[in-house]
DNA sequence: ATGAAAGCGCTAACAC
DNA sequence: GTGTTAGCGCTTTCAT
């Protein structure tokens, strides 16, 4: 009875007892020599691995996982990666989990799926992950309802989740105040605000700290104005504003919807900033180079990104506690504003 | 020796087991719920879910894709997010995922883990997917050296991999060719072309096609600059080629080179597309609110990402073949271009 | 330094 | 409609 190799049984993936067999040894050797164990003789180490390389082997990280109780994973729940502060922060996540040996699983939410609780259980309770992080608009967060299963460590970014989750929040208020007190301080008055859409959690705090630091100075705010983030929001609102003679300042709930502003002050002749100061929020890489580079204030997503990152795999390894980090603001002043004309 | 049943084991999550014991039925059972199949009396099931919310009870993804054998995730391997490009391919990729019910693992890439190939598994190897999608500068690609496990369905977009893998490649060339002859066909001679860096396949390609079309214009290429897809490369080369005389048009690598490009002409007081016209690629979402609103070629990433998740997919259910598709682009003229001043 | 046995949580196959 | 049995591929004792 030769159990000699030709069995063309191509399709499937080769297991440790397959190595071992081919190696001549226990798959508890093949075993320790995946896992880089020291007590293996070098020899044997040797020919263990030529099995492996031969038949192509794999672990399989399922199997793994299972035994381990661990998946080296965490996960991303988000509604769209098409923001740059999403992007951002995203990029700053992978980055830190990758240093700690966690791959990122995107956790993609089609908005249907999400509130039903429906007999069976939503692919989050079944996703492969040892943590998430939540990047929602938190207005969403609390119409969702979903429960998240009890057990799974969650850190949420920029919302008003309250106490029950670890939260990692930029601090909008300040950034609002900062932008608002740099065109108070150049000298104007009436500032205007574009906000974003109403839905965002983000975008409701900027207009309010703009609104309350009018108020402090004494100085009553104009109306809101409300865009969706996009450039072509800002471009709509600028060819409005553009044409009144009462506006010298505008502060525009992010870089995007500040660009289309410019733009359309630009197609009326309007000059920035001698006729009309914007600033922005956000900072994104082109804001320097926008014309006039963007006076905006900058958002440390990379912080945000490391911060939810560490505090999540703390509770992976057991914390309890949930925390609120609040990562700073800062204005950066750039060509965009200036002090109003006389 | 006791192997009695501790209680008090507060951190471990409940098994199907023990759903199974709190509602008084078996394991079997559970699963059948768990899963939404049909065989359950109401009553029971009822019980069951009722156990199932009573204990926390989340379905465990190792254990089940153990024993199915299949994760229902796909990888994506890219060095780095922080591009326009890579995050809207990532993001049409995982919109794409999601529609077939697969998630999306990052799986990033740490220089140095590259080549190694250590004895023991990199983390690639090791990753729960089904599939991969890699997202390379090719020369990386082939620097890597890195042997994906056999087995495991791949596919390569913007990449020279040639018939390895199926490959998903935009068209770069003939988007240069495009960006090329527009400008040719304004008038313009000498057509000036800040590469993107010549580690980059996409670069080198786009940059081959433009000095193509020139010669096949009869018109000899000026030297190539290389900038580094940055807008700081962009604005550098910007300030030297905006001083000379002889540069009526230039065709930037990528839209943020050309907005930095443009931001230098404007700081030289030089009038684009007056004086001098440029052309980007990409077509960011911004790209029409520069100043002046940008000419660039449309790059379809949705497209991309659409063609590498359904011929990736295709390959996890067994399909052998490896196909090379190719994505068209498109001129999208705006205006920072125009015939030269006489 | 190596091997044997047990079992992680789940589901397919087959009872009843 | 429900339970029993077996085993997916791996790692953790514990022996040797």
């Amino acid at each position: 009875m030769t159990s000699s190799d030709a069995p063309a049984r191509r399709s499937k993936q080769p297991s440790m007892g397959d190595v071992a067999r081919h190696a001549g040894v226990s798959s508890q050797t093949v075993s320790r020599v995946s896992n880089g164990h020291a007590n293996v003789d070098p020899l044997t180490r040797q020919r263990v691995v030529e099995s492996m390389e031969a038949l192509g082997y794999r672990p399989n990280s399922a199997a793994r996982a299972l035994r381990r109780g661990k998946f080296k994973a965490i996960g991303v729940i988000m509604f769209t990666l098409r923001t740059f502060g999403n992007m951002s922060t995203l990029n700053a996540i992978a980055t830190e989990a990758a240093r700690a040996d966690y791959s990122v699983t995107l956790l993609p939410v089609r908005e249907a799926t999400l509130g039903q609780v429906s007999g069976a259980y939503n692919r989050l309770s079944e996703a492969a992950v040892d943590g998430v992080v939540i990047i929602f608009e938190a207005h969403l967060l609390d119409e969702a309802e979903f429960t998240l299963p009890p057990g799974l460590p969650v850190v949420v970014i920029d919302s008003n989740a309250g106490d029950a989750y670890t939260v990692v929040d930029t601090d909008q208020a300040d950034g609002a105040r900062q932008a608002t007190e740099h065109l108070l301080s150049l000298g104007h008055r009436k500032i205007w605000h574009v906000a974003g859409p109403e839905s965002s959690f983000s975008a409701m705090r900027r207009m309010e700290y703009w609104r309350r630091t009018m108020v402090d100075a004494g100085i009553e705010p104009p109306p809101v104005r409300y865009g969706d983030w996009s450039t072509e929001s800002g471009y709509r609102h600028g060819m409005e504003l553009g044409q009144r003679d009462d506006v010298t300042a505008i502060f525009a709930g992010n870089d995007q919807m500040a660009l289309g502003l410019m733009r359309a002050l630009h197609e009326l002749g309007r000059d920035v900033p001698g006729d009309i100061s914007v600033v922005g929020f956000d900072d994104l890489e082109e804001a320097h180079s926008f014309w006039p580079p963007l006076t905006t204030i900058r958002q440390d997503f990379g912080e945000v990104g490391r911060q939810a990152i560490q505090n999540l795999l703390a509770k992976v390894d057991g914390e309890r506690d949930n925390h609120k980090i609040i990562v700073p603001t800062r204005l950066i002043v750039r060509g965009s504003t200036a002090a109003p004309r006389e």
